[in-house]
DNA sequence: GGCAAACCATACTCGTGCGTATGGTATCGG
DNA sequence: CCGATACCATACGCACGAGTATGGTTTGCC
């Protein structure tokens, strides 16, 4: 019982505090990324940042860097391994649907768009994913300007209902409904 | 000339901060809503400002449910006003589509989810619009159930479309794609 | 015209969180 | 085993914004 049970007592690197820091994000907002929190989260203070990071900016930064780095990878190899194109775009709806953690920073970033550091990087993200899915919707059989429209719809979608749904409370759907709803967006926004 | 050139050097009443705090709000968003700052915008000092209110969270609380209150009665009143219950969804969506100065405000809330104290009304307000989307779909013919998954779709559409062109700048999209864009929202989620 | 209430200005206090200064302890190559 | 470098603690300074204290000015009303 020594993995993640007290603070693991070994000395810190620059990676650990971007690491913790989009944990942090990911549970609190980007608010509430305060370097003394932090520190008191990693069991150490504020000396420890300060000689890692020049400002709380750059942690900010780098952590944000990171994310947008190792974020999507997987998802996007996982479905262009699927050989039938129109496969494709269910599969996405489903698989995405039951993930959770990757969507909990990305609503968090959503909620800070106040911050000119976080609107960048959340520009590019979702333009990638955007142009990603108007490929998939154009593979699919849509012609390309209907393509690059239903991606843009459905991925609008996609941040509408993290907001919704993640950030605010509604309604807490149940699990059933929220695949009742997942179906239901397959057949309307994919082609038959 | 003295409507609006400058600061109208009357006394100022509550309402006149929270309408001034809404606007701020609009402009840069719930974190720019200083009490300095706004006491300088009406060119006046903090000492005003404590007279009306007894905390900056007490002027945030009223502005927000001020813009609750008088935020969308007109839209759905002519909404409603349409006869042809078909024809009321594609007038929603080019009406709203047109607008600008009421989405702003909602697209400023969205992006300050944060605060404890937007997420409440931001809750109310997007659970009534929702029901609303999905009477209208029921009365363009989708049976109950699907109606709701349709307006859960069609609204989170639109707060995603807010977060993704208003707050985030993605490619400024051009006033014919636009419109060709709404032309394609109404008819992948209006039932024909 | 004069008094009471409404409205506003000026000058503070105070908490909070960033950043700095400086000295201490662990770790590793030679 | 010893010095250099990496890492961390403690104790500050400082800016900024909320809230308070107190007194001044305007406005409505008798």
């Amino acid at each position: 019982m020594n993995a993640s049970s007290k603070p693991e007592r070994t000395r810190l690197s620059a990676e650990d505090w971007e690491n913790a820091a989009l944990d942090l994000i990911a549970e609190q907002g980007v608010g509430a990324l305060a370097v003394e929190a932090l520190a008191r989260r990693l069991g150490v203070t504020k000396g420890s940042f300060y000689w890692h990071f020049r400002t709380r900016e750059a942690l900010l930064l780098a952590a944000l860097e990171r994310w947008e780095q190792y974020g999507e990878r997987e998802v996007i190899a996982q479905i262009e391994a699927i050989a039938d194109p129109r496969e494709r775009l269910p599969e996405l709806f489903r698989r995405v649907a039951h993930e959770l953690r990757p969507h909990r920073v990305y609503a968090a970033l959503l909620k800070a768009l106040d911050h000119p550091l976080v609107v960048p990087v959340m520009a590019r993200v979702s333009q990638r994913r955007t142009e990603f899915l108007a490929t998939a919707f154009r593979e699919a059989g849509l012609p390309p300007p209907e393509a690059l429209n239903r991606a843009r719809l459905t991925y609008a979608a996609y941040v509408g209902f993290l907001q919704l749904n993640f950030t605010l409370g509604l309604p807490r759907i149940s699990h059933e409904d929220f695949d009742a709803y997942v179906e239901h967006m397959i057949a309307t926004l994919i082609p038959a």
